[in-house]
DNA sequence: TAAAAATACTCCATAGGTATTTTAT
DNA sequence: ATAAAATACCTATGGAGTATTTTTA
């Protein structure tokens, strides 16, 4: 049984006439009437098939078998051309609040609309493990710290990190600050072992100012951290994006001198072929230059 | 592109292992590499084909693909037994009355669960028209007026017919009558336009007892026709199997002499080869023979 | 350095062509 | 009597086999 029994089945069936049917096929009539006899036998149906209600019902299949065929093909181009498929996107907690992030998915869905997106919001570290688990496929990410075995990283920008303070805050007087002036303060962090790349970022600035932070309270994630700050349990220092929530009860500073600067990343599986994950990156690093184009210019 | 390559793909994509999936398909490993070859350049896809993200979207297909193929052949083989499929019966408005229709097609029902009954109610001519028209398969009808031309009639029983009077009508007291005590009776009858056979014979059966009835009420349905006796506006004569319904106001007594029959045939398209036709005429055959031989002992 | 896949080449099974007969209308 | 399908026979494409090289792990 081949598709060509099939193709010369629906032929004669449609045609109902092996002459024409052959013509249309490109053939001669007596190689069609041995190919439709030869499918006769396989089926073990009497004679005539394109006539009886057997032959009426292996019409419908074979029609519809053909059309799945083509289907298939095109599907899986469209997969190889990563048009269609599924797409495990992994974000960091403060990603969202930087508008890079959206707009990269944003633009990735309108050119991809038949790419299933998944996103999954976590820290650097679990997002890391994610992609190498592979239950995400690509991940923006702040720096992450030991091994980055299998993972690819590409650097994305650097942004500014500013000192949130809460309202009313003696310091809130000043303009900029020196993180020196902060030496006495007490820190809302992250926990270390969440082990982001941030935490050890913000902890080595605060050493080249000649001081080690004092660490009072923890959370995990950027938004519990900038509720901390607004509850007056301290000071701490975020990407500036996070200036879009919050502004109740938090004033931000920026940082004069030797600031910490918050970079974002993305991670994917070293050696993915992934055609949907290579979409993305391309649209990343296209994203970026444009992004850096433009504060340039 | 044939079946052949979604069979050699598929074992590929399952084994991993071009040389285990050329054992596995009874071929050797460098025909199947160059099979796997054509595949790919017929889809315009890159190499590893059982490994991508194409890849696999075309071996989901391809699998789905050849089962189609082989569920569409033993379904051919089933409809063409007859064991799947539609059948469209027909059957005469007093059919349902007899125990004969209804046991048969309860028990076609049993024996051939997976094809679809369609049943239809309407007048003998109009089911003759059904089925040249092919709106219907079988019918189980009265005798057939006129042209028949077109279609197989098989007779099935002579079922007997009985004088159907009004509630504490003065015939009622004797057990049974000669037509010939009707002659003055006002008689309900099926409207000659109907053109049923059984209205001829019974309009006959009265001129061979002397008279001609005097019908001064119609109705086109068997159940109409005793609701009219019930109601007191005539007399009639009907198939004996109409005792189950309306006993209220309406006695039934049998004929004495010469009595009209009420013959169930069932008639089919000539030269119908439909097999799930073929069942239905043999069942009813079989029925039949069952039937009068239970009678007869 | 094995083991596996890709080439190179040959063979033959069979799809398709040509000629003719048989069947159906 | 004619058109269509089946049969008979032939041809040649290409699927599969054997031998070998190339590649990958």
């Amino acid at each position: 049984m081949e598709l060509r029994h099939l193709r010369y089945f629906v032929a004669v069936a449609e045609e109902l006439h092996f002459t024409r049917a052959a013509a249309r096929l490109g053939i001669g009539q007596p190689p069609l009437s041995q190919q439709i006899q030869q499918l006769e036998l396989e089926l073990g149906l009497p004679r005539g098939v394109a006539l009886t209600e057997a032959g009426q019902s292996y019409f419908d299949d074979a029609r519809a078998i053909l059309a799945s065929v083509e289907r298939a093909g095109e599907h899986a181009r469209r997969v190889g051309r990563g048009e269609q498929g599924r797409l495990r996107v992994g974000m960091i907690n403060s990603a969202p609040f930087h508008p890079f992030v959206p707009r990269v998915i944003r633009e990735f869905g309108q050119r991809y609309p038949e790419v299933a997106l998944a996103i999954d919001e976590n820290s650097t570290p679990a997002l890391a493990a994610a992609v190498l688990g592979n239950t995400v496929d690509l991940a923006f990410v702040r720096p992450l710290l030991g091994d980055s075995a299998g993972l690819t990283t590409e650097q994305l920008f650097d942004e500014e990190v500013l000192v949130a303070l809460p309202q009313g805050h003696p310091l809130a007087r000043f303009r900029t600050l020196s993180l020196w002036a902060l030496a006495s303060e007490n820190f809302v962090l992250f926990p270390r072992l969440v082990g982001s790349g941030l935490y050890d970022e913000i902890i080595a600035a605060c050493q080249r100012s000649g001081f080690s932070p004092r660490v009072t309270q923890e959370a995990s994630q950027v938004t519990s951290i900038v509720n901390l700050v607004a509850a007056g349990l301290g000071v701490s220092l975020v990407p500036a994006s996070m200036q879009q929530i919050s502004t109740e009860g938090v004033t931000y500073r920026a940082i004069a001198g030797d600031a910490p600067s918050a970079r974002m990343s993305m991670i994917y599986r070293e050696g993915d072929d992934s055609p949907t994950v290579a979409n993305m990156v391309a649209l990343a690093r296209e994203r970026v230059g444009r992004g850096k184009g433009k504060k340039k210019s």
